[in-house]
DNA sequence: TACCTTTCTGAAAGTCATTTTCATTTTCCT
DNA sequence: AGGAAAATGAAAATGACTTTCAGAAAGGTA
């Protein structure tokens, strides 16, 4: 099943509505670069849609997080971004501070360590958050 | 040298200014425990320095970043916390999302798995951010 | 298809943490 | 002590996000 079946699958299970602007907005927000802000979805999105408001963006990224097809981020920039979901492709991020590129890592091992320290204090994860903040290797170049 | 030397210390460096409240505030915040959002902070000194205003101690806070005395955490409730910093004492944290307890580890290892995924990609660690979010041992249990 | 109830939408207003403004006060260098 | 520079606190502003609400649209039913 793919995203936009699994959307419409969780749209029928809620009891909520299949509509023009949740279609254009869930294309849109799956078929480009990942970490978009409402802002920069609006912004996107205006070029060719441009009765679509900010807060059905925002109440539609929202619902993508609620049905699973995408998870927020915070970078700690004051804006929320929301990525889309890959099934079985966790990753976290390597975030530079000065040009803004998001680099994605996986390490199994890291993963492992993480689940041993919460099991040794009884702990149960639900969802983490592990990201590096520094400069990029061209930004670090150039510094 | 301790931390309220070493605040002294960054004042002068940045031609800034001591000031009672300054003191007071780095006082109250040193001497308990940890992880204050302004208004925490805010309402505890509020008892004993009724005239001390929360944009003071805001900016107070934001200032004890600047200078190393402490750290921005941002757990996604919507509220900066900010946690004094102990010299050599890093250590991320386990989040309990239903009784908001916060509890502190360190592990080496990931530590250095960190540094390897960085420097795979030419990317130079400033600060990191690993919190996991999930149940405490109460709340798992009573659940 | 026509109807009808529920949900959705978009603009505008509201919320809330944080930041800025500005008149006054305080610090601290000379 | 004198005075320039910075700090303070109350209030207003900001900005991301959320809610409101009246009209529009969806989609189940007959
Ligand atoms: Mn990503
Ligand atoms: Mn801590
Ligand atoms: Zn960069
Ligand atoms: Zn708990």
């Amino acid at each position: 099943m793919d995203r936009i079946a699994a959307f419409n699958e969780c749209l029928r299970h809620k009891g909520l509505k299949n509509t023009s602007q949740r279609m254009i907005i869930l294309e849109t927000f799956l078929g480009s670069k990942s970490h978009y802000s409402t802002e920069d979805l609006y912004l996107k999105l205006r070029k060719d849609h441009p009765k679509i408001g900010y807060a059905t963006i925002h109440r539609t990224l929202k619902l993508f997080a609620e049905c699973g097809i995408a998870i927020e981020l915070n970078f700690g920039d004051g804006q929320t971004r929301f990525e889309p979901l890959r099934a079985n492709h966790h990753h976290d991020h390597l975030v530079c501070t000065s040009c803004g590129k998001v680099i994605e890592f996986t390490e199994p091992q890291i993963e492992d360590l993480q689940a041993q320290v919460a099991a040794a204090h009884g702990f149960v994860i639900k969802r983490h958050r592990h990201e590096l903040y520094g400069l990029c290797s061209n930004c670090a170049a150039n510094s």
